[in-house]
DNA sequence: TAGGTACTAATAGTAGGTACTAGTACATAA
DNA sequence: TTATGTACTAGTACCTACTATTAGTACCTA
């Protein structure tokens, strides 16, 4: 199938088929290039690729199990809720990582500090459903991956079931975000279906 | 360790365990409870646990590689772009799902679309790097999971580095959320860090 | 005492290797 | 021409973690 290749190229393609499949075998392997399992092997060692059977560990190992995968997105977009007192404020922490940034800048995607504040600022609303109705955003400063962001929410006005809410996010006692949010309680009864 | 444990609680236990950690060797297993490997592969025959390799490999197999996380979460967060104009407009679809909805109510998290709309936005913006500084959003309606949204960007202003982009987003032809964003480029040379 | 359950022991065979030795074909340098 | 090195093949001994099967013991119960 794919006889007559130089090692080099070889070894290169097999190199790039087990990071896509780890599950080959070097029986496989010698069949698909129509070469003896010893060869197979030999380059394997040349490159350091260990076993199909450790491959296939190592792919299971560094697997999240479905529940680490919920509780990371959870943490990541929402952030950690440490301190509240329902109705008026709270304290939320969010991480910032690489996954969160553009490209190659290092800059956290704006959405992710909105998630932080959206999120903290409907968890101090004392009703069991909340639903922001506007929101006016305010990015200070870039924040970089790695970087700690602590928001802090306060209730600032509240009419029947609309309250105002401040978000102050900083980083290093530095603001780099503030939000003023205009968000909607409902207590499940009516299942009002619009906002406004 | 675990010694003198009947056969079914014992069975119980075994279960468990592979579940929680499914590279135990029989031979493990065996020193664990005191008893031997070939009780424990009768254990394991009963309640028709495949051998370690195997476990290891059904671990693997359904570990979403990481290429496949990130498609997803970018799927899932920034929605899929349709149709762009660099400099002008673009489009950007999100399937919602399940995943991104409050407790019971079925109601899509705020975030999720601004997520979509704050990425359509930026998308659009003909530069190396740009970076949302402003944004007004307005939720006029709830979004339920399943739900297909249709996201619209136009760039309405442009002023140097300074854009304002108006994003609207559809369910079904009616408007569920509109945003004004401000928007500032940069061509990656002077590396600004404030964006006021 | 026979039968069943629970458990142990041992053997043959398997996949997918490691580690090692030996040998061939071919090219290149002294 | 000979020597050396490379690329490759072949084969053995050994390993782990099994499957499948047979055989046997201890103990309880009807």
């Amino acid at each position: 199938m794919n006889q007559n290749l130089k090692k080099s190229e070889r070894q290169k393609r097999i190199e790039g088929q087990l990071r896509e499949n780890p599950f080959l075998s070097d029986r496989k392997l010698a069949e698909i290039y129509g070469i003896s399992i010893q060869t197979i092997r030999l380059d394997r060692l040349e490159m350091r690729i260990p076993e199909m059977r450790e491959r296939i560990v190592q792919v299971a190992k560094n697997t999240p199990t479905l529940d680490k995968v919920k509780s990371l997105k959870k943490d990541e977009i929402i952030g950690e809720l440490i301190d509240i007192e329902l109705g008026k404020n709270g304290i939320a922490i969010l991480n910032t990582t690489k996954r969160m940034i553009f490209g190659r800048t290092g800059i956290v995607r704006s959405h992710y500090i909105f998630s932080l504040a959206d999120s903290l600022a409907i968890s101090i609303i004392d009703a069991k459903i909340a639903l922001t109705g506007l929101a006016r955003l305010r990015y200070k400063k870039p924040v970089y991956a790695g970087q700690t962001l602590i928001a802090k929410a306060r209730i600032a006005r509240k009419k029947n079931n609309k309250y105002l809410v401040s978000v102050h996010v900083k980083v290093n006692q530095e603001e780099v975000f503030n939000a003023k949010l205009i968000v909607f309680s409902f207590e499940d009864k009516k299942k009002k279906r619009g906002i406004k």
